[in-house]
Parts: structure tokens; C-alpha cells; sequence
DNA sequence: AGCATAAATGAATAGGTATTCATTTGATAT
DNA sequence: ATATCAAATGAATACCTATTCATTTATGCT
């Protein structure tokens, strides 16, 4: 972060105070006073207050698709993958707390522009998942009755469920990787006893 | 409905709006105009907007666990019971679009008094799919080694993401019944071939 | 240093809407 | 019919906060 790089300081006050208070209830005065800069000063830096939401999306979910990419592929399993795509989303909730409760929140939020943009960029983020599942049905590691896209929910859903467990309850029993064991052992072999 | 039970068509009404724009984009005009009442009425059923919510969560999701509880007692499978858990809940989602798009939003909405409510009464609904768990361990049909804590995360979280995906794009492909029993085969039997 | 330009400030504005309450309307009983 | 009480109304209030913009402060150049 350069000597006073104010497009970033805001971006970060914005992830804390979203987070804390969820968009609607955040004052501009509160992120400017995070940021220690004058609110007429974001508007210098960004066109209205939805305006830092979609630019906080943008570029954090940007970093997120990068990470895990560059982690899925040091693994030449699906199944691994999978286990590893689950740490990489869990410890985001650890490792970045105010910005999952922004996502988690404001994902689920109405109106129509925050919709649209859901299906272009977080899609691409989900969409990892699919991808995954293809590769490992053409390599005859899954099953081939499943379709990619049902499973795809369902995995990410599941992450999505145990994230929002850990942001309302931070005391969590498990660790990271016991949780993301666990999710993906779930999907990989299911629960029926043999 | 009676002649005329006004705090039932504001909840109503507030279902609808709520579903379509959001709470915090909802005015209580919108209610007011859809409940066909005029705006202080509403202050005579409740006390203020939020109020509003709370109650709509509270007797809906009431209603909600009478319903799945009547239809699970049915079957003595645990298999088949997670299955009919997610066929009541996928129904909702069509059945009851805006509801279902109400408890999406809402419930992940930050602020300590909807956090607080989420423990009690939104617990009882997915702590049905725990006891189902619970009781199959029991009985030697799910495996011993997993905490029905985890799985009631995941199976909601699955069944959840899918509902967000037919309350952005309601043109799913799939039927209920084919997601539902997508899903809980999923969780059964895991997705690795044999 | 002196000038020009850019960046930052924060008090004032402007618009929106939850909530109130004086008044009207409707219902019931005598 | 009229008195009494409850229910409903909706315009006015009161508050809140996103955004603007005239002014101030910092930066860089000769």
C-alpha cells in the first residue's frame, strides 16, 4: 500500500464497516472516520456509496478467483481439489472475517443490479467448482449421473451454510481443516454406512 | 382469513413487498398500499417496521416446521426422510416465492437483534435435519464418524444455494422432485464412482 | 519564494420516509 | 336516533444521512 493509497484505505474501512453493520445501516460518515478522511473525500474516489460495494466485490472477489486458482492447481486429483477449494473458502472467513460477512450479506441482498452482477463475477468463483466436478467425471473419478451444476450448488452451499455458522458464532469447535475434511469426505463418499 | 384480519393482510402484503425489494428498500407505504390499509394503520398491528419482520419470521416459519414435522412422521427411513425434508423445503421456494425470497435475504442481514432471534426460532427448523441424522446413526444407517452437527450445515447450506438459484433465475430446469432427490443422493451416497 | 494545479475538507443542502396524532369513520348498545 | 367506544385514516412532523460545493490545504514546478 503506497505512502497514502486513499482508493484502498476507503475500500478497507468499507469491508469493516459493511461488515459490522451490513450496508444499509453503515453512514458514510462511518467508513470516511474508519478510512480517517472526510466524507466529501470519497466521493472524489468513488461515485455514491453503492458504487464502493460493487467496487469492493469487484476487485476482492477478483484476488479470491486468483488464490485459489493458483492452489487448485498444484493437485492433479479432483478429489483433492475439492478438499482444497473448502480450505481456501473456510479460511477466508478466518483469515478476512469483515469481508465474508460482506459477501455473505450482500449476496443475498435485492435489487436488480446487485442480481445481474452476481451472475457475472461471483459465478466465476462458484464456477470453479463445476469445473472440478467435469474434469473429475471425465477422468472417471465421479459419478457421471450427477450433473456438474447441481453439484456445484450443493458444495458451494454447504461451505456457504458452515461460513455463516462461524460469523455469527466465532467460537467455532473445529478447526479449518477438520471442517473442509469433513464437507468434502461428505460429498466424496456420503453418509449412508456401508 | 376472516371478513377482514387486517394484521394477517399487512403480513401478507409485507411478504410480498419485502420479496421484491428488500427490507430495507420496502417502504411502509408499499405494505400499506398492498395491504389496501392506510400507512398509521399498520402502526395499530405493529410497532414499527422491523416488528413487521419478526412476526412474519416468527408465524411463518412456525408454519413451516408444523408442516415438514407432519410429513417426515410419515416415513420411517432416515434415507427417505432427508429426502422429504428437501422436498418440503424446495416446494416453498416455488410455492411461496416471495416468502422463500424474504427468509434468503433476511436472515443473513446483519444486526444484533435478527443474530439473537436466528439462534431460537430458525434453529428449530434445521435442527429437524440433525435429529434425522442423529436417529439414523442410531439405527446403523449413517455413519457413525460424522457430527450430525456438520452435516445439518452442509444438507441445509446444499438445499439453500439451490433455492437461490431458482429465486434469481425462476426458470429452473430441473423439477423439485428431481433436486431433491439430486441432493439427498448426494449426501447419501457421495459422489465418487465406484 | 511564488505561482498553478490538484487534493481534501466538512458544513450546508436536499430528499426521503418512518412514525405520530388530530380527525373521521364505523360499530354497538340503549 | 344518539351516545359511546374502537378502528382507521393520511397529512404533517421529525429525523436521518447521502451528496454537494465553496473554501482550505498540500504538492510540484520554475
Amino acid at each position: 500500500m503506497k505512502k497514502s493509497d486513499k482508493h484502498q484505505k476507503i475500500l478497507n474501512a468499507a469491508i469493516k464497516v459493511f461488515g459490522q453493520k451490513g450496508f444499509f445501516n453503515a453512514r458514510i460518515s462511518d467508513i470516511a472516520k474508519e478510512a480517517d478522511v472526510a466524507d466529501g473525500t470519497i466521493y472524489l474516489y468513488f461515485n455514491n456509496k453503492y458504487d464502493i460495494l460493487l467496487t469492493l466485490f469487484e476487485e476482492e472477489i477478483g484476488k479470491l478467483i486468483t488464490e485459489i486458482r493458483a492452489a487448485i492447481s498444484q493437485k492433479s486429483d479432483q478429489r483433492e481439489m475439492l478438499y482444497i477449494f473448502a480450505l481456501h473458502h473456510l479460511r477466508l472467513v478466518i483469515e478476512k472475517k469483515e469481508l465474508a460477512e460482506v459477501l455473505q450479506m450482500e449476496l443475498r441482498q435485492s435489487g436488480e443490479s446487485i442480481k445481474e452482477y452476481r451472475r457475472t463475477k461471483f459465478a466465476d468463483y462458484v464456477n470453479i467448482i463445476s469445473e472440478i466436478i467435469r474434469t473429475g467425471q471425465e477422468n472417471n473419478i465421479f459419478r457421471r449421473d450427477l450433473k456438474p451444476g447441481i453439484i456445484k450448488r450443493a458444495f458451494f452451499g454447504a461451505l456457504d451454510e458452515m461460513s455463516r455458522l462461524w460469523i455469527l458464532n466465532p467460537s467455532h469447535k473445529y478447526t479449518v481443516e477438520e471442517s473442509a475434511e469433513a464437507i468434502s469426505d461428505i460429498f466424496l463418499n456420503g453418509i449412508v454406512a456401508d
